[in-house]
DNA sequence: CCATGCAGTTAACAACTGTTCTCTGGAATT
DNA sequence: AATTCCAGAGAACAGTTGTTAACTGCATGG
């Protein structure tokens, strides 16, 4: 049953990848309840009928687009978070980690800041269940290090929500950054931008720092 | 010059108001971003071309609405974080009186959460000045506490801002606690929606009390 | 009391939207 | 080699959108 060997099933998601991929930048500035449909395919440079052939609407396009911002993250995310080495230097990783992840993915770092309290509700839901799944991938990797001997479960649970939390912050602080060079086109002003990003990493470090220093205290 | 006296103007504000509480009634099921104007005027049952007389476009209309939202909480904030009493039990009140306000304005709490990373640039522009002004404010508060001696400016700052973004997360964690009740209409499950406050006022607690933990030791 | 200002109306415009039905050409199956 | 399948095109539909211009009526200030 359909082992698809074909030039066929190449090209249909080779157009829908292209909507995928059009609906991400258009969607820098707008959000996705005010993308239309025809607005995506003329983008891609196709009948606007054709867009019903892979998705039965804007709202499970962007339902695709949550799983290509958000599936490929989980592995990450585990090894970030598993216990190992100095907890300063854990931290700087990690910082650095969103920090590269945001300049290489920006829009779609921006359609789950955007979309998480959107207008659209499967979308919402949508990117509630990967961060749920996040937050306890993350519980289990907290549950393994030392430091969280004699935890309960609720408080392993609401740990790992607001490190989830905290990531989202620190993406969108990082984001913010990168737009600052678009304020000012006077000459490339490489410094400013360079500035914004030093500041936002170095208050992500300084909360996640004291995130940290909460935790190893909190049984006291 | 301008004491206006007059039925006049009460009147426009009337309209003006009325449109204002007419988009963050529709802006409850999609973004500001998707607002069409003749929508708006047509829920309030005037003109389309009356919008005019009171805003420019939809996206003044939205940074209206965003001091509508933030700009009275200035004093509240103030004196929730101004220093007194025990630990707990000012994170308890906290918590309170984030959930007291959801409650009683929770379209504008979604409007701000919604909005905040949404697609129209005034309107996050608006949303981020007003909070940088609640850090700003929440800083001189936590500076007057003792616990914040020997605090660098922008630790304190940080701290002001983790607590800021703090607020929001909670807020939103409120308001989705609120929508339970939406999902099962069988019968009046009041039971489920409690239940959900219950645990969201929980886990914000707990963060809230890990993160002032994280302060008392910040130091060390 | 009369003239002005101005909130709101009416009508019309070109442009755009989502969705339907019918059709076509070429890959996939037999 | 003949047939089926199906991604995409094309045309047409009924509604909707933002914005314009010229208007009406009433509260205002002289």
């Amino acid at each position: 049953m359909s082992h698809t060997p074909g030039v066929r099933q190449a090209q249909k998601q080779k157009t829908r990848q292209a909507l995928m991929d059009a609906a991400l930048g258009l969607l820098e500035e707008q959000s996705l309840s005010s993308l239309g449909l025809r607005e995506v395919t003329r983008a891609v440079g196709v009948a606007p009928t054709a867009f019903y052939r892979h998705f039965p609407s804007v709202a499970d396009l962007g339902v695709a687009l949550v799983e290509e911002a958000l599936g490929s993250l989980h592995p990450m995310i585990r090894t970030t978070v598993s216990p190992a080495e100095d907890s300063d230097e854990r931290i700087a990783r990690a910082v650095e980690l969103i920090a590269g992840h945001v300049a290489a993915h920006p829009a779609h770092v921006r359609f789950i800041a955007r979309e998480r309290h959107g207008g659209v509700q499967p979308v919402r839901d949508a990117i509630r269940e990967q961060l749920a799944r996040f937050a306890q991938e993350v519980k289990t990797e907290l549950a393994k290090d030392p430091v969280s001997a004699g935890w309960s479960d609720a408080d392993l649970l609401m740990l790992a929500g607001l490190y989830v939390d905290q990531m989202l912050v620190t993406g969108s602080l990082f984001l913010e950054a990168l737009e600052v060079q678009d304020d000012q086109e006077a000459q490339d002003d490489h410094g400013a931008q360079k500035e914004a990003r030093r500041r936002a990493a170095d208050t992500a470090t300084r909360q996640m720092r004291l995130i940290s220093i909460g935790r190893r205290h909190w049984l006291d």
